[in-house]
DNA sequence: CATGAACTGTCAACTAAGTTGACATGGCCT
DNA sequence: AGGCCATGTCAACTTAGTTGACAGTTCATG
């Protein structure tokens, strides 16, 4: 049995703590981002001393990297021919608000601190661009799936950055068929057909 | 002669210490955002005591607010057909970024301060769906003027906030023809054809 | 079973940063 | 001349991230 010098966090014996802080840092961070959450209130909700955060951690940014993984369902992406994957990759991200709306506003805020940047682009990377270039061919397709993920990125910032009343009342429907098809532009342009 | 209570900065004996103030806040939040600049830093450059800074200002957020401010100079759109109006906008945006990459940047990263989400709203509203919005009728006008600004926004986003490097590479000319005609969607829907 | 290393935890304190209050000064208006 | 107020300085307060000293616990090994 190889043993990882210091990498992996060992279980040990858990008294659970470090999972209070994990939990409590998840729920805090993703609901009053990164500045707006202190280490004090952290170890607080997890009944720590702050200290003890950091002796975890390392420090409040890396609490926040282990913490704020933005991801996507993409199986019901899977089966959807081409054709539809426009309007469906639309209602895909509209349906998993709750997973995701905390932590892209808090990478996208945060992300003035070099890492977090990163960890946005890394992110959007994984969660906006990948799952459509997959689905593309040509010599192009990496420009237009980066387009893709640029005009779906701008919904969500649309949504949850801007907060664009209008549009949140505007509801699921209408965004996924107004929006929905011009994502579809970039995936099958006119001129394929 | 009316004079207001307090709050237009009368001239008075300008030794010039609050422009010089406004002129480092402007430079340091533009270039550094909001977190990562301090009202030391701002007093430093500017030759002045920290304290003096918020005797001016009343908060580094005010201040912020004072200074960050987004712009468009949409002159160059009034004479565009509305046929060309999408590509013309990416255009006028890409072109403008020296003016407006930085305060975009400073006010997405900032908006975690309820005032400054306030700015970008209204920022986002002013410079991405009024000009476009103003140029279109019927009843889903004010839909379509918005989806178009997300979708202006999310260039923005992928290439600022995001750093996209394969969008950054692909140049003004790619990104207009190829960002441009998806706007164009917006403003001019196939079926109004 | 003892023991030392590594982990877990506590407490006080340090540093940086935004802000405030006390106080000084100099110009302008009456 | 006197008073008001904008301008400016300085020290200090508060909050927040982080560190260091120290103590208790657990676990693998001799």
């Amino acid at each position: 049995m190889i043993t990882y010098p210091g990498v992996m966090p060992r279980p040990r014996s858990g008294s659970g703590t470090r999972e209070a802080i994990h939990a409590a840092a998840t729920r805090l961070f993703r609901e009053q981002g990164y500045a707006r959450t202190t280490v004090r209130e952290i170890a607080a909700e997890a009944g720590a001393d702050p200290a003890l955060v950091i002796r975890h951690f390392r420090s409040k940014e890396l609490l926040f990297l282990e913490t704020m993984h933005l991801t996507l369902d993409d199986e019901p992406l899977l089966a959807v021919p081409l054709e539809q994957l426009g309007e469906r990759f639309v209602e895909v991200l509209l349906d998993q608000e709750d997973l995701s709306r905390g932590v892209f506003l808090a990478l996208l805020r945060g992300s003035n601190e070099p890492q977090i940047a990163e960890r946005l682009r890394a992110s959007h990377e994984t969660v906006f661009v990948e799952p459509l270039r997959a689905r593309l061919s040509g010599p192009d397709a990496d420009v237009r799936a980066r387009l893709a993920g640029a005009l779906v990125g701008g919904l969500l910032y649309a949504l949850w950055a801007v907060g664009d009343e209008r549009l949140l009342a505007a509801g699921r429907e209408e965004l996924v068929s107004r929006y929905g098809p011009l994502l579809q532009q970039l995936l099958t342009p006119a001129s394929d057909r």
